[in-house]
RNA sequence: GCGAGAGUGGCGGAACGGUAGACGCAGUCGACUCAAAAUCGACCGACGAAAGUCUUGUGGGUUCGAAUCCCUCCUCUCGCACCA
């Protein structure tokens, strides 16, 4: 077990990090290490570095102590090399986690909330992170949520939102609307009554609008991962097709046409039924008609909406006894079913069905024996003898049985089956998009209200500018189900701003997406009157790196997206995309441990034992190790940040978690890791420790001869600032610990060297002041440590000191290493200087021992030499 | 099913097509100690007495030379999925 970090009377010095870590905090706060401006004049170039801001649950967890501590090493290291920096923090801070609380404990939201952001925002202070702090808000705040009232009122001005009525899931019991993910099994996540699919009336973003920019501009996004912008792609979902109106055989309730879109016009003779959404108007008007088709209907509307419970779902569909017209085939008519695979939200919410080269299809047909009639010849096939069985063909070939489209391929059918279409003026090609208006309304307190009034005369009524921010009323009861401030005695029933009438307020509030799609650009100007200072975002806008988690991967980051080109399309912004560094980290995971009584065990209510066992702490007993997986609190496999800052302080974790492995994979939280982390601190405190008591020799680097022990170490210190460099700009931040491992053992090799040789004294200081100052990113707390040690009369702080520069002259070896391969095994190894021409390089390889035997009596065929690298020599036979 | 990524010692991992396994963790042995901790030193892929042979999921290919490039297959992880 590790020691604590009480020095005792007779041991060996030690860092002290719980004295010095909140002096070093105290010295870069006072000094407004950094502070950026709104609009620096400081003429440096700018770099934004932002971490996914948190939600303030109460207690930071690992995932943000790896997320912050990965842009804390970014903001620090590009401080370093003459950036200004601007990296600040804020809380996500509306949701219903507070709500809970309020109904269960009793609690304010507003209170739980505040007093969450004191503890977490203290957390976050201990770990020492360079965040401008004087930047912090909380999206809670009226003077952030009233910002954001008014940009909605410019998004409705701009037409860029809009009420209109949307199915949604309805949760019957908590009285509100339930998000996809939080229904589980067709039933509400916290009441477990059956969702409903109920039409509402809700406000929607048109992020549709941008679906074409946003799909096309992911291509010049090269600092996002590959992944990330391939599911945006996929969500986004273009596609190519038609969109054809059938005609009903026999008109009903003055409806006398059917709108499908489909991707596969050239089908259209392979037609065999016409299938509509349970939601379809025509279904409701078939429904109205017949009471098994109503009953139908209802079924699947008690299904839910969730798309996985769709798919669990057996096909079903009811037929409605309507017929539709074939464009081209006169005479032909189809039946039209209700189907409940069929979506109301893609498309039409109708399609024609074509069994032979659709799967669904072909599975609908067979279960309800429609016809399936093969009108696309895979290449090669035989017209004759081609057939469908249980698997529809879904690739491209050559038209058979399909009139005037015989004969040629898929894509001349599609063209030709769209012109055939336009010019009966019955259809058109089109490109369609799976990405949907965002619905923002829901039916909760706390949230930002959503500002406007509903008027009798005058309909929906922005408020005006001067009544802005909408506050959330403080007193409300969470007795009852449903939103409180529906409730509210007194808040909503306002006169009207039109027309002065009694009106209502809108009691939705916004989907808290909304809060975390522009706080990134509030940051640039978080005190500034109007939501975005423009001048404050054009120059700090983009985030040039922004961290966080994947699973954030579509939403949040397609609506921030999508909501950075409606600020700037409203005249907030000058910038198209928010984000032009994604980087996106791995999980935090830990091994579970579990009880003969079946319960789990947190991993600091266990102990390891010497002979490997893991018993329970308190009891003795034997638990079981289970699998290694992410942090959850029903595994309770997770480690409280707290604790192991309060035993290690804060620079153990931070380079525990970056030493550990590449930051964008799950890592796995150890105690021997952050053990060994610990050992690692004491160990590179003791070098400056021990420099620091000795003799500070002055020496003139230019003219003194350094022994080759001095020369050795200079070597490593410079091949070390280099290689450190390049790792952190490469986010390969396992590496550069490792590098700096390295310089360390350097060190201590030479503290084995004679005491006397004064080039090696100097070098020494030279390789521990550079180890100090390549570790501040990692581990800032003892790097100012270090520096004020062998520094005892600076001015500066390492926060503000220039990265090191490698000297590239004192990077070459004096002598490399060649490997000598024979046939391209390695048969030896030989010392040269450096660039050694080639003749002398092939003659000392060829007279190496070992190669000169297996070389004996052989003709070469080919010498081959990498310099500085290998010899390989080819012989023949 | 589709898409993306990953397979290297006991573990995490490193490696511009050029000495595979850096660095760390774990482990073994030793020094110091009455003892332990801490610290320091040595060892630490497999087989072999050694010379050496083998070794980066599998099988092939390109190359003087492949963890790295190309193809086949296998496994795992993540995401998406009745999108017409």
């Amino acid at each position: 077990m590790p020691a604590s970090a009480q020095a005792g009377g007779t041991e060996p010095p030690r860092y002290d990090f719980r004295e010095a870590e909140p002096r070093w905090q105290r010295a870069w706060d006072e000094r407004g290490c950094f502070r950026a401006e709104d609009v620096p004049t400081d003429g440096k170039p700018k770099y934004y570095v932002l971490e996914m801001f948190p939600y303030p649950s109460g207690k930071i967890h690992m995932g943000h102590v790896r997320n912050y501590t990965l842009g804390d090493v970014v903001a620090r290291y590009k401080r370093a090399r003459g950036y200004s920096v601007l990296h600040p923090m804020g809380w996500d801070a509306f949701g219903l986690p507070a709500e809970n609380a309020a109904r269960e404990r009793g609690v304010h939201p507003a209170a739980w909330t505040w007093e969450n952001i004191a503890s977490m925002r203290a957390e976050l202070q201990r770990m020492g992170l360079s965040l401008d702090w004087s930047r912090e808000f909380a999206t809670c705040d009226p003077a952030y949520y009233g910002q954001q009232q008014k940009l909605f009122l410019d998004l409705l001005r701009a037409g860029l939102a809009e009420r209109r009525d949307a199915w949604v899931n309805w949760d019957p019991v908590d009285g509100t609307v339930l998000a996809n993910e939080q229904v589980i099994d067709g039933r509400g996540w916290r009441s477990g009554a059956p969702v409903e699919k109920k039409r509402l009336s809700q406000w929607f973003l048109k992020i549709t609008d941008y679906a074409p920019d946003l799909l096309a501009a992911l291509g010049e996004l090269d600092r996002w991962p590959e992944r990330v912008r391939v599911m945006q792609e996929k969500w986004i979902g273009r596609s190519e097709g038609a969109r054809l109106g059938f005609s009903l055989a026999s008109p009903v309730d003055g409806i006398e046409r059917v709108e499908v879109y489909t991707t596969r016009p050239d089908t259209l003779f392979g037609m065999s039924f016409l299938a509509l959404a349970p939601e379809h108007p025509l279904a409701a008007v078939a429904a109205a008609r017949d009471p098994a088709a109503a009953a139908f209907v209802a079924e699947c509307r008690s299904m839910g909406t969730s798309e996985a419970v769709i798919e669990a779902a057996e096909k079903k569909g009811f037929d409605t006894g309507l017929r539709v017209r074939h464009p081209f085939l006169p005479g032909a008519t189809y039946p039209v079913w209700i189907a409940n695979f069929v979506l109301m939200e893609y498309g039409t919410g109708a399609i024609f069905g074509c069994p032979a080269h659709d799967q669904r299809d072909l599975e609908f047909a067979r279960k309800y024996d429609l016809s399936v009639l093969p009108v696309v010849l895979p290449p090669g096939a035989d017209a004759a003898s081609f057939q469908v069985d249980d698997e529809a063909y879904i690739g491209p070939g050559t038209l058979i049985n399909s009139g005037f489209l015989d004969g040629l391929d898929t894509d001349a059918a599609k063209r030709a089956a769209i012109d055939g279409l336009a010019r009966q003026g019955i259809g058109a090609g089109v490109t369609n998009w799976r990405l949907r208006d965002w619905g923002v309304s829901r039916q909760r307190y706390w949230g930002c209200p959503i500002p406007v009034i509903h008027c009798a005369t005058c309909g929906v009524v922005p408020v005006p500018d001067e009544q802005l921010p909408v506050v959330l009323p403080e007193d409300v009861a969470f007795d009852r189900p449903g939103n409180p401030l529906d409730h509210h005695p007194s808040w909503k029933h306002v006169h009207c701003p039109r027309c002065g009438g009694a009106a209502t307020r809108e009691t939705d509030t916004f989907d808290t997406f909304v809060d975390s799609s522009w706080y990134f650009a509030r940051f640039c100007s978080p005190r500034a009157e109007q939501p975005v200072s423009r001048e404050a975002a054009r120059h700090w806008m983009p985030v040039d790196q922004y961290i966080g988690g994947i699973e954030h991967a579509i939403l949040h980051l397609l609506y921030a997206r999508f909501f950075t080109r409606a600020l700037r399309d409203t005249g907030h912004l000058d910038v198209a995309e928010p984000f032009a560094g994604l980087f996106t980290q791995g999980m935090v995971t830990h091994e579970s441990y579990r009880g003969s009584d079946g319960q789990w065990r947190y991993p600091a209510e266990v102990e390891r034992r010497a002979d490997g066992t893991v018993v329970d702490r308190a009891t003795g007993e034997a638990v079981s190790v289970g699998r290694v997986e992410k942090m959850s609190k029903s595994r309770r496999n997770t480690v409280d940040p707290d604790a192991i800052i309060e035993r290690y302080g804060a620079d153990t974790p931070r380079w525990f978690i970056l030493s550990d492995n590449p930051p964008e994979r799950d890592m796995e939280w150890t105690e021997a890791g952050v053990a060994g982390a610990f050992r690692f601190v004491q160990r590179v405190f003791r070098l400056a420790e021990t420099l620091a008591v000795e003799t500070r020799p002055e020496i003139d680097t230019g003219s003194v001869s350094f022994s080759s022990a001095a020369r050795t170490l200079r070597r490593a210190t410079h091949r070390a600032i280099a290689a450190v460099t390049e790792a952190l700009e490469e986010f390969a931040f396992n590496v550069a610990v490792a590098r700096l491992y390295e310089l360390a053992n350097a060190i201590a090799d030479a503290e084995r060297e004679s005491a006397e040789d004064e080039g090696l004294a100097w070098a020494r200081r030279e390789a521990v002041d550079s180890l100090a100052r390549l570790i501040s990113p990692m581990m800032p707390h003892l790097s100012e440590e270090m520096y004020v040690r062998l520094h005892p009369d600076t001015a500066k702080l390492v926060a503000e000191l220039p990265w090191p520069d490698a000297d590239p002259s004192l990077l070459a070896a004096e002598a490399v290493t060649l490997a000598v391969q024979v046939m391209g095994k390695l048969r030896g190894t030989i010392e040269m200087p450096p660039d050694a021409a080639s003749d002398a390089v092939l003659a000392a390889a060829e007279a190496e021992p070992n190669v000169a035997k297996l070389l004996a009596g052989k003709r070469i065929i080919k010498r081959i030499h990498v310099p500085n690298r290998i010899v390989n020599f080819v012989i023949a036979g």
